[in-house]
RNA sequence: GCCCCCGUAGCUCAGGUGGAUAGAGCGACGGUUUCCUAAACCGCAGGCCGGCGGUUCGAGUCCGCCCGGGGGCACCA
């Protein structure tokens, strides 16, 4: 039992004590103001009304019935309306970074996933151009929230979805076949809906080169697989120029080719949930709570997207996920219902919620003070690899990851870019480079330092006492930031506990200080490092040792 | 018209699931270096948390209505 948990049962019994409920739950939480102690609970105001006395008097009752030394409390005070305050001994305090040393690169992981498999689909970009900046933010997001979920004990699978035979991929072919006849003299003619980016020009250039016997394009097919075929490659190169990798790559024609389709189309209609209409199949997906029906199939015989989409999320249910969670656009808004909806009609146990959906607000790039657009190479849009290549990955990352999904992002490519104390990344990393630089300087290697034999009572000065919490706390925030999938709250947690050891390691010293002294602060330097590096690991971010 | 997101400092945004005197970064202003990285630290200024009601001991946070901004409402993906 740590800490808190101790405290936390010494106060329920204390509660009991005066007559509450034996299933109270007292609430504890770090007091905003340092001054107001380690921890504070509120509970004798939520008592007041139950118990009919008044907050203040419950607290002093408390307080009374409260057995310090099993609360691990050195002082309890009782403020405000009503709080209870508690401050701990500073060795009680600083000896919990003897948790953090012995768990390592694992200090922050949690076992509420308890093994079960969770899927998070992103990016799913179609092969029709490079991935802009939007597939940026879901590549961020979706591989930290993969990385938050597996750090809480789920066995993740990250997956990228794509559509390798619609209408798109119909005009990405269109695109480059009109590429190939303007080469051989005919006047450029690239379909409605096509494509116009300077890449198209390339992959015309290149099938030209490699297609001698068909240099304009004739063999629809054969241009449209070269063509799928080097926008796939092109996006696996961002992908890992962005540190980003996928365990499955789920083709939409799978679904068609493994009759997943048919089977998923029977079984609505054996549902009885669907009807014709005008010669098209419908689910009444209004009894699932859509604001409208949908089609299936339509007049022509073909389905619509909608279809192979319930299909798929059948099979990621089959396949045994306790948990799947998409990473979209907020443009996809309008599918979730419908998706959700259509795994009900089916009856078969699927979770209401099933799938979930995380999903985020456009990015908007801005450079000297205005909206950039435009990318050489994509033409209509800014690629990842525009970013990456002029700000690198870390900042990328970082950068994408630092606001809340539900917001609209702006990405300062001039702030992303300065390698100074006014960047973020660099902050972080810079804390970390400092903690390292002390065993270095030192000559010690850090994972020698064990925190065994440490006077925890000498880290009291109020710098230290304020980082040690914040380490100290780490767990319980990333176990919150997963539960809530939002990688931002780890980001926000980064740059204020670097801040915490830039403002220690500028007051305080190490290196040559009284032995008891600098035992401990090599043991603290060493939680902190440790600590971030697991926090930037989760973001997908390096820890740099120098910079 | 209906659905989703947003509205907090000059700008960009946090605010740990209802708590005490609302925070950070950038920008502005002023300081700090014989010392483990000054890529750092300290100080100062800046607010009707879009508005009006409600819930309660207590609301930036929850509920309702309104006003602004963005996105979505296909037999396109």
């Amino acid at each position: 039992m740590n800490g808190v948990e101790q405290l936390r049962a010494a106060l329920t019994r204390a509660a009991v004590a005066i007559g509450a409920s034996p299933d109270v739950q007292p609430g504890l939480e770090r007091p905003r103001d340092p001054a107001h102690g380690d921890w504070a609970t509120n509970l004798a105001m939520t008592l007041a009304k139950p118990l009919g006395r008044k907050p203040r008097e419950l607290a002093d009752a408390l307080i009374a019935a409260l057995d310090r030394h099993d609360a691990g409390v050195a002082e309890a005070t009782v403020a405000g309306p009503g709080f209870i305050n508690f401050r701990l001994d500073t060795a009680d305090l600083a000896g919990g970074l003897a948790r953090v040393l012995a768990a390592g690169t694992a200090w922050g992981h949690g076992t509420g996933g308890t093994g079960r498999a969770a899927n998070v689909e992103f990016v799913s970009a179609n092969p029709t151009g490079p991935l802009h900046v939007g597939h940026g933010r879901q590549a961020a997001l979706g591989d930290a929230i993969a990385a938050l979920l597996a750090s809480q004990g789920w066995k993740v699978t990250r997956e990228f979805y794509y559509n390798d035979a619609g209408a798109q991929i119909q005009n990405l072919a269109l695109s480059v076949q009109a590429r190939l006849r303007e080469r051989a003299g005919d006047p450029l003619a690239i379909p409605e809906g096509g494509y116009h980016g300077a890449y198209i020009k390339d992959i015309a250039e290149a099938y030209a080169g490699e297609a001698t016997d068909d240099p304009r394009g004739d063999d629809l097919e054969r241009v449209r697989t070269f063509a799928v075929r080097a926008l796939r490659n092109e996006q696996d190169l961002d992908l890992r120029a962005f540190g980003v990798r996928f365990d499955r790559y789920f083709l939409e024609s799978s679904l068609y080719t493994d009759g997943k389709v048919e089977e998923t189309i029977a079984a609505l209609q054996a549902s009885g949930h669907t009807f014709e209409d005008d010669g098209a199949l419908y689910l009444r997906t209004t009894d699932f709570g859509d604001d409208k029906d949908r089609v299936m199939r339509k007049r022509d015989g073909t389905m619509t997207y909608f279809l192979p989409d319930v299909a798929y999320h059948v099979t990621k249910f089959e396949r045994g996920f306790t948990r799947a969670i998409n990473v979209q656009g907020a443009d996809h808004h309008g599918t979730t219902a419908r998706v959700r909806a259509g795994l009900q009609a089916l009856g078969r146990g699927i979770p209401e919620g099933y799938p979930e959906y995380v999903l985020h607000q456009m990015v908007t790039v801005m450079r000297g003070g205005e909206e950039v657009k435009i990318s050489k190479r994509a033409g209509s849009y800014v690629t990842v690899r525009d970013l990456i290549d002029e700000v690198g990955r870390d900042a990328v990352r970082y950068f994408l990851l630092m606001r809340k999904g539900d917001s609209q992002l702006v990405f300062d490519v001039d702030l992303a870019r300065s390698q100074s104390e006014e960047n973020p990344v660099y902050y972080i990393q810079m804390a970390h480079a400092r903690l390292s630089g002390i065993f270095r300087v030192g000559e010690i290697d850090p994972t020698t330092i064990t925190g065994a034999a440490v006077d925890w009572s000498v880290l009291d000065q109020p710098e230290e006492r304020e980082l040690v919490k914040s380490l100290l706390d780490w767990p319980d925030f990333v176990a919150a930031a997963a539960d809530a999938l939002e990688p931002h709250r780890v980001a926000n947690w980064l740059l204020e506990t670097a801040r915490l050891v830039h403002t220690w390691y500028h007051k305080h010293h190490v290196l040559g200080e009284a032995e008891p002294v600098m035992r401990a602060r090599l043991a603290l330097a060493r939680a902190a490092q440790l600590t971030l590096a697991n926090g930037l690991g989760l973001l997908g971010i390096s820890a740099p040792e120098r910079m």
